[in-house]
DNA sequence: TTCCACAGTGAGGAAATGATGAACATTGCG
DNA sequence: CGCAATGTTCATCATTTCCTCACTGTGGAA
């Protein structure tokens, strides 16, 4: 049995959670937000925290990194698809594992399991690399920075979304429904077009490293360096 | 492809759906209630099964938990809103997901997708590229390149995906047809001389590596090496 | 050698595709 | 509420790519 802090704004996932959760023989205590998370992670000790990304008050990331400065608590994020893709790999901040929605209750327990085992015994993280440069473009995932020549770029999120799905699947062949799939998200039922939209303005946002980003015609487009 | 199996008392609601499913290259069984779904279960291996909640004979809660005895393919309930609710969580079923009446296929299909992969493998994050060399001659189906003696060529779309399935299927004698259905696909109907144009423009642009692609005088192509 | 069915080739018009700018919609924020 | 920033859709345009077709080349059977 363990003891499950399960945090989102909705009260549906919670419930679902919850059900689920209790029907496998473990205890809950819920939260609807980030600052609600802290308090109960402060008074309690809890096996492991299921958090949303996306609240209300206080996000799950900033939350996260909170509570990581009391306690060790291993934290299973939930988050929508291309939702700032990068920082799901934000390992610094202790997230664990994570899952994106929709989810299966059942999947979201059998990796609690994993996490709660592998607490316990010795924590090995994976590094992915922080920092990507191509002469003079640099890319860092971590501060979320794009640097051209020396200056920062400003991108919008979806542009930075977008930028570092290309760049994590640099030199592979990325067809439109691929990109809408992994940055829009699985539940976007929009236009084509819209990606060219978004590559035209990430291109023109790269000045002369525009050149990385090559047409694929007939298929979508892919990250050459 | 997937093998999907659509469980609907209503035809209109299986028809609709395995029209669009079968427009996106699936193939589709019909069951109209859970006895003949769980017949049809036992019998066929399915990606996934797409199941009503109300049915005559024997409900989706039921039928699910029937199958669940013998198979572990994943299911999507389909259910009018407000339908015993509560339910819908009954995860403990294995239900993978939900979509409320009335849905849109395209969200069905979408859903799907995130199902069957996710039941399927687990993912990959580093992707070793697929490649094939013959002499100077190197094919990379992962980015999407074709480099001879070192330089890269550019190939039109329909020559890549041509000279993709010759060298997927090398060494094999492909017929007209054949290539015309794969490549072309099944619903192109037109010139059998179209095929040859581009064997031509893909052996002008394969340079001294023409010599792979084999003619088949009767026959049709094959590339040998 | 002749014949002829089948393959190779070049060219022009048709169709598909991507780039782009602007309109429109949505979101977040003061 | 209204504004500004961001995201999405849409129409247009230039370009690429595709397909058809008429003609030429060719291998092998009689």
């Amino acid at each position: 049995m363990y003891k499950i802090l399960v945090v989102d704004d909705e009260a549906n996932i919670r419930e679902v959670l919850k059900e689920y959760a209790e029907f496998e023989g473990h205890q809950v205590d819920e939260a609807g937000d980030g600052m609600q998370a802290i308090e109960l992670a402060k008074k309690n000790d809890y096996d492991v925290i299921i958090m949303d990304v996306m609240m209300p008050r206080l996000d799950g990331y900033s939350a996260c990194k909170e509570i990581r400065k009391f306690k060790q608590t291993p934290v299973l994020m939930l988050s929508a698809r291309g939702e700032e893709y990068d920082k799901l790999f934000g390992f610094e901040l202790g997230i664990d594992d994570y899952v994106v929605k929709p989810f299966s209750p059942k999947e979201v327990m059998a990796r609690i399991n994993v996490i709660v085992k592998r607490n316990s015994t010795a924590q090995v993280f994976a590094v992915t690399p922080e920092i990507e440069r191509f002469e003079g473009l640099e890319i860092n995932f971590t501060s979320r920075d794009v640097i051209i020549d020396g200056e920062k770029a400003t991108l919008t999120p979806k542009e930075y979304d977008l930028l570092f799905y290309l760049v994590h699947n640099k030199n592979i062949a990325l067809t439109r429904n691929k990109l809408l799939e992994e940055v829009w998200g699985y539940d976007f039922f929009g236009d084509d077009r819209t990606i060219d939209t978004h590559i035209k303005m990430l291109r023109n946002n790269l000045g002369p490293y525009r050149k990385f980003i090559v047409t694929l015609r007939g298929l979508g487009y892919k990250f050459e360096a």
